[in-house]
DNA sequence: ACCGCCGGGTGCC
DNA sequence: ACCGCCGGGTGCC
């Protein structure tokens, strides 16, 4: 049910259609082996050679890994053989260095080598090699090999037991086994979620109190895992998968041995669901386990002395930008440097998206006791300062990943990378998942010991997600991506015996996660009362209906033209636009006046083009398609808008460029793609493309007001005091809504991403007032503000337009269903009948199932996604 | 002897 | 490397 659904958060419009896996989208990364349909084409025996030159030990049935070295002077065709720990023990003997160069380089197949015995040799050994591929490549890889006089021994099946299957480097010339029987999507995830059950482990019911600088009293959860922080942090236990043995230290998935104790994380994954407080417990840990258990040593504002004020944190919203600007006063700095001069690093880093960046200021206002001066940083805007040394001095510093990958870009001179950090928090570490996003490799080269993921959803599609963040965490020897695929994925993915055990122990041992429904002592985390979502169907007047068959009509006859001719990928936004223009028509009539369609973009002069695909990106992002970059599955931050009216993040889409110049195509459509034809656009915190003059227009009712309407007064004859969330997409709406609102006499007030912070706050403690005569309506559009947003006075929620993402509702449902919320929650959807509102509740609930089902390990072949992505479009436009 | 054979020097790519 | 290979020394029985 549900908490499995939050572990997978694929939904979005892009995969409703298929797009993310449109096959060309993959192919960008283009060196990774295809997990999903990579097979083991056979195995050869080799040797290695040239083993005194070089220092690198193995053990017998230790894994090894092959690399070209193609600038090697003596041969071209040189292959190195690396231990686990990437020191070199030789090179594979020349003439199997000739066979093989080709195929690796050529990326034919992956070859992969184990010793099997003969570990202690002086002068060479011999290796195993197991070659891995898709199925089209088989015949390419046998040519080749037997153009240098070498033949595949052909895969061993089954034969062997589970001890050969298990991937274990074993006794195993026996390479594992694509033979193996395969999990069924069903099985995988009933394995997967036993990761979660049974969190009755001693290591993680302890409870610890807060230091005293923690403002908050801690939940008996946040105790637990303020406990199995600090302890991770501290203690010194072996990392997952590493036994101690006589006199050194042995990996059991690789059979690597060190004599150096390998270090365990000093941090792991806070994976707690949504409302459980993980930036509390977070700000908790920082000050309450500076070293060795002692809290983080602060100033405390006393009378005596009253010249060392509490720092003045002036903060200033401009344009939803922020600026966050410390003064000290010059006595407060000397004495706080001087505190801290001898000691190691102090600061603890914490990034986050920039929808959190002030979720966490406030909750640091909110939890950092009054009287005690934490110095925090929010290192972000252009003013940020340069100087590593102004970082390092702080408590906290707090920046985005954007700001991160920025840094990071302009090499070397990253103050954050300068900085060694005394620990280093992820928040919504997910974000990170693509290992090829710039944001990634600037997470992963951070400095500091202690490191930490905070998040709901540390699975967004498949097992891969879990690479970045298990090498963020410095885990020997996944910090290297072939260690974590031939030991944890490629078995989990398979359906290797023992493979889905290996994930299982791993996340275990380093994960702590609590979902809302999860128990302390026999009780809830959370008591939380019941949510119930109610649909009530609204039919549109026959005037209304008149004008949206219209619409509709003359969008289905666009769209069916664009399958006939089969550029309907080339028509996407145009498609988003009829498909938004629709849902407008559900709601109110107005709404949609401004977007004229022009289904043509031909004839057009350079500034018409512009300003076409300028528009079009809006429409885009607005459509509440869920704005995410089909290249790194990100939220679009910079977005630029191509040619072909596909929108992605600006360094995703000019790294497309760069990497197949000069004949870039686009990831999703293939047409031609030209740095110079990207148009950027500022994005704001929301578009709406909808904002017409309407104060030039009469103000008239329609269908889905008078439904809310009528609601809204019954209820207030029911409950007078019961408060309501009115939600919708259109911020245009939600204004059409204040007429009748103000008319019946209602005391609202109003919330949208387009409003200064200060209004917003005002906005927030006005609704939540419990005192005679507060509103009891918010209006509020869909996104507006961060995870954080606490709206716990309402009880009802009217959902006025259905989002293509229902994870997008359900997080804004949260904001008033969470901790603090007194009443059951009752939400009502709005949805007319007959319409592509209803559609939409189909493909949500498609949604889910795949969502569910996010474990699949066979993808769907290219044209299996091709057709299931039409079929959706077609059922929406009722085609 | 433009060979065989011996035994020392030597050794990845 | 307790190998192979190389190339110099050597040469009936």
């Amino acid at each position: 049910g549900e908490r499995n659904y939050s572990w997978f958060s694929s939904s979005d419009f892009y995969s409703s259609l298929g797009l993310e896996d449109f096959p060309s989208v993959g192919d960008i990364s283009g060196t990774e082996e295809d997990t999903e349909s990579a097979i083991l084409y056979g195995t050869l025996r080799g040797s290695v050679v040239g083993l005194r030159y070089y220092t690198g030990i193995v053990n017998n049935n230790e894994m090894v890994a092959l690399q070209r070295e193609p600038n090697n002077p003596y041969d071209k065709n040189a292959v190195r053989v690396n231990n686990v720990n990437g020191d070199q023990v030789g090179h594979i003997k020349k003439e199997l260095a000739a066979a093989l160069a080709g195929i690796m380089d050529s990326k034919l197949a992956v070859v992969e080598g184990v010793v099997p015995y003969g570990a202690k040799n002086v002068f060479t050994m011999p290796v195993q090699m197991s070659f891995w591929g898709r199925e089209e490549n088989r015949e390419a890889v046998v040519d080749q090999l037997k153009k240098h006089g070498f033949k595949l021994a052909p895969p061993l099946k089954g034969k062997f037991g589970s001890k050969w299957i298990s991937g274990r480097a074993g006794p195993s010339y026996s390479a594992p086994v694509h033979a193996a029987v395969q999990l069924t999507t069903e099985q995988l995830k009933s394995e997967f979620d036993k990761l979660f059950e049974d969190l009755k482990e001693d290591d993680k019911t302890c409870e610890m109190e807060g230091a005293e600088t923690v403002g908050t009293l801690l939940l008996p959860h946040q105790k637990q895992a303020l406990a199995w922080m600090v302890s991770r942090e501290n203690s010194n236990d072996l990392p997952p998968f590493w036994e101690e043995r006589s006199n050194f230290y042995y990996n059991i998935l690789t059979n690597f041995a060190e004599e150096k104790r390998p270090e365990n994380v000093r941090g792991g994954i806070l994976a707690d669901d949504m409302g459980l407080g993980k930036t509390l417990t977070t700000i908790a840990l920082i000050l309450t386990n500076f070293q060795d258990g002692k809290p983080l040593p602060v100033e405390r504002i006393t009378n005596d002395n009253p010249e060392c004020c509490k720092l003045l944190r002036l903060s200033e919203w401009l344009q939803g930008t922020i600026r966050f600007l410390n003064f000290y006063f010059a006595l407060n700095v000397q004495s706080v440097e001087k505190k801290y001069s001898d000691d190691g690093p102090r600061a603890t880093l914490i990034v986050c998206p920039l929808s959190v960046l002030s979720n966490w200021i406030d909750q640091f206002e909110q939890h950092i006791h009054q009287d005690f001066n934490v110095n925090i940083y929010v290192y972000y805007g252009s003013d940020r300062s340069k100087d590593p040394s102004v970082l390092s001095e702080q408590d906290i510093v707090l920046t985005t990943y954007n700001i991160l990958a920025t840094d990071y870009g302009m090499r070397g001179d990253s103050p954050l990378h300068r900085v060694k950090w005394l620990r280093i928090v992820l928040d919504e570490g997910h974000t990170i998942r693509n290992p090829n996003a710039q944001q990634t490799k600037a997470a992963l080269n951070l400095e500091g010991h202690r490191r930490w993921v905070l998040t709901g959803t540390p699975i967004q599609n498949s097992v891969k997600d879990l690479w970045s963040l298990i090498s963020f965490l410095k885990l020997k020897p996944f910090t290297d991506r072939e260690w974590w695929h031939r030991t944890i994925q490629r078995p989990v993915t398979m359906g290797t015996a023992g493979g889905l055990g290996r994930l299982q122990s791993l996340i275990r041992s380093i994960t702590l996660r609590r979902t809302k429904t999860s128990k302390v002592k026999g009780k809830p985390v959370l008591e939380l009362p019941e949510r119930k979502v109610l649909i009530q169907h609204v039919t549109l007047t026959e005037e209304e209906r008149q004008v949206y068959q219209s619409v509709k009509e003359e969008g289905k006859a666009a769209i069916s033209r664009f399958f006939s001719e089969g550029t309907v990928l080339a028509h996407y936004a145009d498609i988003l636009g009829v498909l938004l223009r629709l849902r407008q028509l559900c709601c109110h009539p107005h709404l949609c006046v401004n977007t004229s369609s022009s289904f043509s973009a031909d004839n057009k002069t350079p500034e018409e083009l512009h300003e076409t695909l300028v528009n079009k990106m809006k429409l885009v992002l607005s459509s509440g398609s869920d704005e995410e970059c089909a290249v790194c599955l990100e939220s679009l931050t910079v977005p630029v808008i191509t040619r072909c009216a596909h929108v992605f993040c600006k360094p995703c889409i000019f790294e497309v460029i760069r990497s197949e110049q000069p004949n870039a195509k686009c990831p999703l459509c293939r047409n031609g793609l030209r740095v110079e034809h990207l148009v950027e656009c500022p994005l704001e915190e929301e578009i709406d493309s909808s904002n017409g003059k309407k104060s030039d227009q009469e103000w008239i009712s329609s269908s889905k007001i008078n439904a809310l309407m009528h609601a809204l007064i019954e209820l207030r004859r029911d409950s007078p005091n019961a408060k309501c969330l009115v939600v919708s997409q259109f911020t245009t709406f939600l204004s059409l809504i204040e007429n009748p609102l103000k008319e019946s006499g209602f005391a609202f007030t109003r919330l949208d991403g387009s409003m200064a912070q200060k209004k917003r706050v005002e906005a927030i403690q006005c609704f939540q007032s419990s005192q005679a005569g507060s509103p009891t309506v918010m209006l509020l559009s869909l996104k507006a503000g961060g995870v954080g947003l606490n709206l716990t006075a309402a009880s009802r929620v009217f959902l006025m337009d259905p989002a293509w993402n229902p994870a997008a509702e359900d997080q804004c449902f949260d904001r008033c269903h969470r901790l603090g919320q007194k009443h059951d929650v009752v939400i009502t959807k709005f949805i007319v009948k007959d319409s592509v509102e209803e559609n939409m509740m189909k493909i949500q609930n498609k949604k889910r199932e795949l969502a569910a089902g996010a474990f699949a390990t066979k993808k769907p072949s290219a044209s299996e996604v091709k057709q299931t992505k039409i079929n959706e479009i077609k059922a929406l436009i009722d085609l």
